[in-house]
Order: structure tokens, then sequence, then C-alpha cells
RNA sequence: GCCGGAGUGGUGGAAUGGUAUACACGAGGGACUUAAAAUCCCUUGCCUUCACGGGCUUACGGGUUCGAGUCCCGUCUCCGGUACCA
């Protein structure tokens, strides 16, 4: 073959490696396991831009190499394919979500297939795939029957709760979750329930269970949304408005599980960044919780929860939420009318204007007061939206000295603010919430320091039955069910109006075919609309269905075993492959997906069902690749286009230009004109070199922006080699960087550079026998060091500079060596597997082979030098250069130096105070 | 506000505390060509000088060091996350 042909030897390679099965990873083997995971995409319907390949890149190359180096690789690749896209273009087309869902899929193999990724297919899974879902259903169901014992601190089975309920009742238990959901009762009073009371009694205490929950209803979707997919008060996908409402609904107890979450962090390689994340999203917090006595009442008390409880001599006053469930027993005649307008106030406002309106201070005082559990003062009771129903007890005692919030409200309400600390300053202007210094006015703890303060007041709270101390968390249990057609159907069936699941043996629960994705005239969800959808011909199951992120939790074990109809994974399989090593995706799952998924490896580790502690071992977050758009300047009123060099000359509107018909930000003129119907007879004011130049900004890759850049083209143009290199070639892997087109000519010339070194002339093969020279050598071995080097650390773009370097070396040695070619072929050949396998076929090896040669080996001794070039210094700065022997020692380089006619050169006349010689680095003489 | 991350040529970026600007794009000049594409060669941080050379430069201001893009302190800007969480 004369000229490197890309589009040739591509396709050629794809068709073998498919034909061959050349990347089926085995689930014996004596080799070492090595498991790298992408995070597998939503397959939508515009398909991939070159911003989603980054990653699957980088893992190809960290998947190829670790073959290379001897490792049993298990590289997957799947379908998160439920999800809301297919559904909303469903209920638009009447076309079956499953229909356009295989359709999205069929490009995205096609597309992934023509990049050249070493995936196992064979192991590939769809989420919708029945076959798949039923062990989405079989978890589910696991959770159901499970309930988190707090003294052992792990999941048990239901039947062991049960048991205990039989033989001393619910005394002594210590389940994770609500306790004032749960009821107490004796084993006789359990012995004597029917079996809808029982279920009513357990249902509490399930890690996955139905109960009426304040929820982010986003009626635009028709449907709840979890906290992660609620971003500025609007749904992520659509942006359409959430707000706050009480419906009964399946949840996760995950809650269970926040604080392991939280210590396994410290085991993983993960960026910070994404940690932090995950550390202040679980959001522990310890404090104590208080009971504030109502003054003249015998039996109201009101809970707050504090994080500074030393405070407390403060508290002036406190602030419950406007839901809070004593609002109404406590509000005074005289206040009433207030309070519930205040009331009404705050429901009318949804959850967007409160947090834009975060600075306004608001509030109703009840009429009521509370005593000071410490001193019995009286302090009043007030209503304020700032306290969150939801977090803590939903209510907080506000010391205003010590807490800006409070201050502010203290200040608007003129409300005391005493001071209670000797450190405490400027309380006039504003909260002070130091923990220095010693408290004042504080009773018990005047004198104290914080740490002695807050020890002596739970002890003393604890005594009197008044407070104790607490561990809050903010996350809360994760809603589990969603009022849409396209996902998992919930495993559950109702009879007599009670949630029972369904027998394992009869999952998965199909999904029914419907005559339209909507909800019912009654508002039901679609599921609702089915015909005879009874479990057992009688008993109608539950309408909503699972979340996006189901089927997305526990997908990377199903790859280790993908076609085990028995087991979601088989026991052997799931021992040997352990978790993934490497797993690469967005940083946009930090919160959302890694948390869900880390939760479910948990919850299935204490059934015994997994083998390691955590899931994903090591994490790397590819940075997001941005789009570069172009903008022509129409000049106002007008069909007139002005050059970017112009356009303040006139009143103009910048528009979108299609980045595909710019060059080099030079807009190709008649394309544009034939780029849409209005532009065709548009006019133009050039440039003095008669050239239209567009504007640029770099943002988002999106259609709608038209800068969106498809690798179909670019793989046309330059081979898919071609473009995994530059992908990487970018920068580094974590950064967000703009997409600029031109620069993948640089790597297009380093292929074919590299080419040339076996085809010089771009003739036939001409490889000799020839034995290598030092020089050459020590460019290879330099390659083989730094290559191995920089793929350990991930950084890939340095590689492809290095192999651009390497290449330019050896076309200068005119270099055709076996020797040196053939290890060069392997460093190169996972980020360039197409090119490196055609070349390792002319060399003589069986076709398809290269994935499982061994990657040479560095030898330090090609890397020694004779002689070195020192830089010489004055005070730091380089002025000259000096050879010498590498084996000279700094004393004699030093002699060497003063000797010379370097210092009277460039010393100023000045003598030497001291020289630093650093050994193979640099002499630096100080004057 | 709080928590992360980042600021280096016209652009993407490189640099174990040791010759800042590698590699590539773009730009300018040239060769080949009737011309274009492709390919190849040269120049390309800024200022100064006819030139040799010299000076300056890693967001800004300090510091540590023989030596700082790199370490420390402070300031500014940008990006991401998060936010009445008591």
């Amino acid at each position: 073959m004369p000229a490197y042909r890309p589009e040739e030897i591509e396709k050629k390679w794809q068709a073998h490696w498919k034909e061959h099965s050349t990347f089926k990873a085995q689930n014996h083997s004596d080799k070492p396991k090595y498991y790298v995971l992408d995070m597998f995409p939503y397959p939508s319907g515009a398909g991939l831009h070159v911003g989603h390949p980054l990653g699957y890149i980088a893992s190809d190359i960290v998947t190829r190499y670790k073959r290379l180096q001897g490792f049993n690789v298990l590289h997957p690749m799947g379908f998160d394919s439920f999800g809301l896209p297919a559904e909303q273009y469903a209920i638009q087309t009447g076309q079956h979500p499953a229909l356009t869902t295989e359709q999205n899929i069929n490009t995205y193999i096609q597309q992934l297939s023509s990049l050249g990724f070493s995936y196992d297919w064979s192991r590939e899974v769809r989420t919708s795939d029945p076959s798949y879902y039923k062990w989405t259903q079989w978890i589910f169901l696991k959770l159901f029957n499970s309930w988190y014992n707090l003294d052992t601190d792990r999941a048990e089975p239901l039947t062991e709760l049960t048991a205990r309920f039989a033989e001393s009742g619910s005394a002594g238990i210590r389940a994770a979750g609500d306790d004032e959901e749960r009821h107490d009762f004796t084993a006789g009073q359990w012995q004597m329930m029917s079996e809808k009371q029982k279920l009513a009694a357990v249902l509490p205490y399930r890690l996955a269970y139905q109960q009426d929950t304040y929820v982010n209803w986003c009626a635009g979707l028709g449907t709840v949304l979890s906290n992660d997919e609620v971003k500025d008060g609007v749904s992520e996908r659509g942006g359409f408005p959430v707000e706050r409402r009480l419906m009964p609904q399946w949840s996760l107890r995950i809650t269970a599980y926040a604080d392991r979450l939280l210590q396994g962090l410290d085991q993983l390689d993960w960026p910070d960044a994404v940690k932090e994340m995950q550390r202040n999203w679980i959001g522990k917090s310890i404090g104590a919780e208080v009971t504030f006595p109502v003054q003249g009442s015998e039996t109201a008390q009101i809970k707050v929860y504090t994080t500074r409880v030393d405070t407390i001599y403060g508290a002036t006053f406190l602030v419950l939420a406007p839901e809070h469930e004593l609002v109404d027993q406590l509000t005074t005649p005289e206040q009433r009318a207030a309070v519930d307008e205040y009331i009404a106030a705050t429901k009318r406002r949804s959850e967007r204007d409160r947090m834009a309106d975060a600075k306004t201070v608001s509030g109703v005082f009840t009429g009521a007061y509370a005593l000071n559990p410490v001193n019995n003062e009286p302090v009043q009771i007030w209503l304020a939206d700032y306290v969150l129903a939801g977090y803590g007890t939903g209510a907080v005692m506000a010391v205003p000295s010590g807490d800006q919030r409070d201050w502010l409200f203290a200040t608007h309400f003129g409300l005391p603010i005493p001071v209670i600390s000797d450190a405490q300053k400027d309380i006039d202007q504003q909260a002070d919430p130091t923990k220095e210094g010693r408290y004042i006015n504080s009773g018990i703890i005047n004198g104290l320091t914080y740490k002695e303060a807050t020890a002596k007041l739970i002890a003393f709270l604890e005594e009197k039955g008044l407070g104790k101390g607490k561990v809050n968390f903010r996350q809360r249990d994760a809603i589990f069910g969603r009022q849409r057609y396209w996902g998992e159907p919930i495993p559950i069936y109702y009879k007599d109006g009670t949630a029972y699941g369904i027998a394992e043996s009869d999952l998965p629960l199909v999904l029914p075919e419907i005559d339209e994705y909507k909800p019912t005239e009654t508002g039901e969800p679609p599921l609702g609309r089915a015909q005879d959808w009874l479990y057992k011909g009688k008993y109608p199951y539950e309408l909503s269905t699972m979340p996006g992120w189901a089927g997305s939790s526990w997908y990377y074990l199903r790859y280790m075993d993908p076609h085990n109809d028995a087991r979601f994974v088989g026991e052997e399989a799931e021992k040997y492959w352990g978790n993934v090593d490497l797993y690469m995706g967005g940083a946009e799952h930090a919160t959302g997906h890694l948390l869900y998924a880390r939760f479910w490896y948990l919850f299935l580790k204490d059934l015994g069902l997994v083998s390691c502690n955590e899931p994903f071992q090591k994490l790397i977050n590819q940075g997001m690749i941005l789009g570069r758009s172009n903008f022509v300047y129409r000049i106002n009123g007008t069909n007139q286009f002005v050059t970017l060099g112009k356009k303040d000359q006139y009143e103009t509107t910048a528009l979108y230009a299609d980045v595909n018909i710019v060059d080099n930000d030079v807009l190709n003129v008649e394309a544009f004109k034939k780029w849409r119907e209005e532009y065709a007879n548009a006019e133009f004011i050039l440039e003095d070199n008669g050239t239209y130049v567009c504007g640029v900004e770099v943002e988002k890759m999106s259609k709608s922006k038209y800068n969106v850049v498809s690798p179909d083209v670019l793989i046309g143009r330059y081979g898919a080699d071609a473009l995994r290199l530059y992908e990487m070639f970018l920068g580094p892997l974590e950064q967000y960087k703009p997409w600029n087109t031109n620069g993948i000519s640089g790597v297009g010339g380093f292929l074919k550079k590299f080419w040339r070194l076996f085809h010089p002339e771009d003739g036939p093969l001409a490889i000799t026998d020839e034995p290598a020279t030092p020089a050459e050598l020590k460019v290879l071995h330099k390659a083989i060091q730094k290559a191995q080097e920089d793929i350990e650390k991930f950084s890939f773009n340095t590689s492809v500079s290095l192999f651009m370097i390497t290449v330019n070396e050896l076309t200068a040695l005119k270099c055709h060596k076996r020797a040196i070619l053939e290890p060069l072929v392997l460093l190169v050949s996972p980020f360039a597997p197409h090119l490196a396998e055609e070349l390792w076929q002319e060399l003589g090896h069986e076709a398809g082979s290269i994935s499982t040669a061994r990657y040479p080996e560095f030898r330090e001794e090609f890397l020694v030098e004779e002689s070195v070039t020192y830089p010489l210094a004055i005070n730091g700065k380089v002025r000259e250069q000096m050879q010498f022997a590498a084996a000279a020692t700094p004393a004699e380089i030093e002699a060497a130096v003063l000797a010379s006619d370097f210092l009277a050169k460039h010393g100023e006349g000045k003598a030497a105070k001291k020289v630093i010689v650093v050994k193979g680095r640099m002499v630096n003489v100080v004057v």
C-alpha cells in the first residue's frame, strides 16, 4: 500500500476486529484483571458530536495499554436507554419510545465503532431490555424486603425484623429512618395484628418505602424529580418550573447509608472536587437537639436542632418553618390573621422566588412563647420561610449575636441581640459566630471555653431530659417514582390498598403497551392506560415507574456476566472482576449517579452479594469540549452583513453562522447564501482583503448555536486515528477546552510522517534490519520511558507531542530500521490502533494481533550520555553553555567554569562568591 | 456567601524548584504549479538595535531561595459546584 489511506485501513481493521471478536474478555484467566469503564450514554437522537468521545478515547487508550502490559481487561459499553427525551418524542409523534431508542442505539454503535474503540460488544447491556431490568426490579424487591439495623450497622432481611417483632415486639429495635412514622407494640400486639396491619407497621422500616413526602413536582414534565434533577428551581431537563408538593411516593432510604457513604470516600482515588461535592451533599453536621417547652402548656414543646448549643443563652426567639405541625396550636387569636396571611403568602411563592429573594427578611410572630430550658426565660415564637420544614426539626433557636441570618431577622423586627462571649465584636454591625473567648451572660457556662461549654450543656440538658447530642444529615431519602411511561415498572401490586412486592419468580414485570404516552383523564400516570394490567389477573400494579438512575446504579456489575439469567451477576464472575479499576465520565454525575451507585453497592454488600467495599476505585472526570461559535453581523433593518473588522461602524445584530461553513473564522459567503433561504440575497461588506471575517465565542456545543461538529465528517476527512489523537492533543483530559477543527491537520500531518518512516516517499514498505545507532536507540527509549509515564498519569496530550517529536527526530535521522520502528508501532497503538494494526501486519505479524503483543521494555542504558551541556548562569541568569563529560564531578565543573573566561565576560568585574553546580542540570555563579 | 479548579504568545497548550514559551494551529515569507489544492523550506512572545547584542515577560503585589510559571502570604479575574442546612 503506498500512501497513508485511513479510510481503507480503518474500515479493514474495524471489520477484522468485529469478525474475530478480538476484544472479547474472558471471565477466567491467569492474567491479572483490569476493569475500565465508561459512563454509558443515553442514546439521544442527535448522535455523537466531537465532545462526546473524549472520555471514551482516553479510556480506550488505557484499555489497549493495559492489554499490552499483560492484563485481562474488561472494557464494555452499553446504553442507559430509559429516559425522558424518547418519551417526550413519543408524546409528540405517537412512536413507541422503544423504537426510537433502538434506532438511536444503532446510530451510536455505528459511530462508536467508527472510532475504533476496543469494546467487548458481546457484553452490551441496555437498561430498557426486560432481561436487564428484571434484575433492576429484583434489586428493588431486595430493598423493599430489607431494613437497616443500626445495631449491626447494615441492612438485614425484613424476615429478621418480623421475627423479632413476634418474639419481643418493637422494643429495643434501632432502625434507620424516622421513628415518628413508626408505632410501638408488644409481641402480643404484633401477633394479634391482621396481615394488613402488620404490613402497615413494617412499611416505615423498609429500605424502599412509600410515604407522603414533600416532593419536587414538575408540572411541565408531569412527574416528580429528585433533588439532583433540579437546578436553580427548574428541572434540569427542559427547564420547567418545579414546586414543592406533598404526595405519596416511593422512596429509597439512602439516608441509612449517609455515614458510610461519607466514610467510604476516604479510600477512593477520585478527584477531590467530586469527593467534596459528595461530602457537601451528604452534609453531616454534629450538634444537639434541644427541647423548648411552650409557655402555658402542659404538653406542647418545640424541638430545635442546633450546631451551636453553646450559644443557647443568646437565644432570644425561636423560628419555625411555616409548615411546622404546631403552628396552628401555637397561634394566639390576636395573631391568627397575620399568621394565616403569612402562610398563604409563602405557599403562593414558588420555590424559585424564594431562592431568588433570599435577601429579604420576612416572618410573623405567633403570639406564643417558649421557655429556654437552661434559664426558663420566655422567648417569642416566630414563623419564617428561611427555616426549612425538611431539615433538622423544622425549627431553630435564633441566636442573633452569633448567626447572621438570625441577626438580620432580629434587626428587622427589633428583637434583642444580647452579647454572649467576651470575644464578640461589632455586634451592632453584624453577627459574630466566633468560638474564641469565654462566655458572658450565660448562666452555668460563664467563663468557660467553647469545648467546655458544649460538653457541660449537653450533659445538663440530657440530665433534665430536654436535649441530647445529635448528628444530622442534609441528604434526604431519594424519591424513587416517576409518573412516566418509559422506565422500569415498579414491581409492586396492591391488595386491598396495601402494597405487596410481586414474587421474584414473576419477574420481569414487563412494561405494558399503551395507546398514548400521556397521563390518564383522571390524572393518573400513563401506565393507568394499560388494559387488564393486573397481577395474577386481579390486583392492580403500581403505576409509577423507576427514575432514570435506577438502571445505571448497577450496570457495571451486569457487564461482568451479562447473559446470566439465574442471577444479577454470577458469583464467580463477580469475584473475579471485583470492582471497577478506572471509571471515566462527566463531572455532572458527582452527586447523582455516583452516590446512588455507591449506595446500591453498599446495600448489595450488606446482603453478601458483592465482594468489594466500593464499586469504583479510581474516577476520572473528562472535561467538556466546548463549541466555538461563529457570528455574522447583520446591519439592523437590512439584509446586509458586515465583517467583524468593520462592524463597529454600524448598528448590527449578531447572528449565528454554522461553523461548518466557516474556515478559520472566514465565512464561505456562497455557502452562507445557500445555508438558509432568507440569506439567499444577502449582501456583504467585506474586509479590505476581500474576506468576510466572523466573530467568535466559546460556549457549549448545541444545535441551536450551530457550533456542533460531528465526528463522522472529520473521520471521513482525516480518519479515526487522527480524530483520536487530536482530541487527546487538545489539552489535559480533565480540563474544559474549546474545540477548533483547524488544529486537526497537525495530527493528520503527523500520521502521514509516521507512515513515511515505513514507506519512504509513500512507496512500498522499506524497512531494513540494520542494527540501530546509539542516537536512534536514544530516541526510541526516551519515547518508551515518557509514553509509559504519561499514560500512567493520564497525560495523553503530552504523549501525542512526544510521538510527534519522536517521529520528527527519526525522520531527521532518516531511520527506517525495524529495531526502532517496530517498538514504536506498539507505543502508538493505543492511540492510533488502526494505523498500528496495519503496520504491524506489514511488519510480518499475524493480522490483528497487535493487542496481544507485549509493550516494549524501557532500557536506561540507551539514554546514558557521554557529555552534558550545562547552562551557565550568573545570579540565576543564563549567559552561556558549556560541555562537560557526563562523569565530571561538581568540583571539576566548578574549577573549569572559574578557569574559563565566563566570569570575565559576564561578571561585570565582580568576584565569584559561590558556585552552585547541580549535577546534570546547570551551573549558577553567585557574584 | 461558602467549597473546588484555573489564569503562560494571536490560539490550544508544554515545563521533577534548575536554559519559560516544547509540540501543534494560525499568521507572514519562499519553493513547486498556468492556477488552485496538496507538499516542502524559512520566520514568528514583547521592546530595543542596521547588526552583534541588550532589556522585559508566566493575572497583579509582596516573600522564601544561589535560582520561582512551579513553594508561601495577600489581591484581582474567569470557570464549575452549592446555598436561608440552623
